[in-house]
DNA sequence: ATATAGTGCTATAATTTGTCAAGCGACCAT
DNA sequence: ATGGTCGCTTGACAAATTATAGCACTATAT
């Protein structure tokens, strides 16, 4: 498309992290390596189909591994390598500014009677 | 559907920054206040729908500012505000991970030759 | 005066992307 | 044997993003 967008690392590391999913699937696999389904559940309302593809993506850049550890009955993990363990650094930067920056205001459409948490 | 899910707002961000073009028009932002098409130009490859969408929710959610100079001709400006600054850490971050640990691997599907430029 | 390019958008339709629901084969607890 | 889990895959569908065109107007060049 716009390949006069001069290569730049920045770039395209937002490319990847803007993917739908990808962050959460990151920051839920920082605390953990985990099965599939486990992972979908931690990630929460991501669908199997999305999630395949996701963890596809991430596998491929390097940023996460899948090891398979019987086929059947299935049992995979996900975990992530040392570029994702990385990306630790990343979440705290976004988990300072939210804290600082991002509050009365709901994400977008989804304003439900937010119950205070911590 | 999966209220279960603590309010958090790392999460919230997430959300937030995820969405497609978003980190893109932080970035061009940081560097000073741009017009509307200036914006698309800078950003690269967001059409114009998108990218009106994208202003809308961020001046919303406090973001950025949209100072209308004049309305014809059509004169737009569109400046980060305090939380949109500091949005810089994150895109720190990012820069930081990617010069490290986001090298040969294209993005996804569009592996271009890449003409190295400074 | 006319042509061309620019401003900040908006409308429409087409494409891409993401979602939902179901199901598979094998195992495990009841 | 009934129902649940595991890691997916498939196909129909909805939502988001896209290209394309256009509006009302100005500024510059011819």
């Amino acid at each position: 498309m716009n390949s006069d967008y001069a290569y730049c690392p920045v770039h395209e590391a937002i490319q990847v992290l803007q993917e739908k999913w990808t962050m959460h699937i990151v920051r839920a696999l920082l605390d953990g390596p985990l099965g599939f389904n486990e992972l979908g559940r931690t990630v929460g309302g991501c669908n199997p189909a999305t999630l395949k593809v996701r963890l596809d993506h991430l596998e491929e850049l390097g940023i996460l591994r899948r090891t398979v550890h019987s086929q059947m009955p299935p049992r995979t993990s996900y975990e992530l390598s040392a570029s994702g363990i990385a990306l630790q650094k990343v979440i705290d930067a976004i988990d300072a500014w939210a804290r600082e920056h991002l509050d009365a205001v709901a994400t977008s459409g989804d304003r439900e009677p937010i119950v205070a948490v911590g």
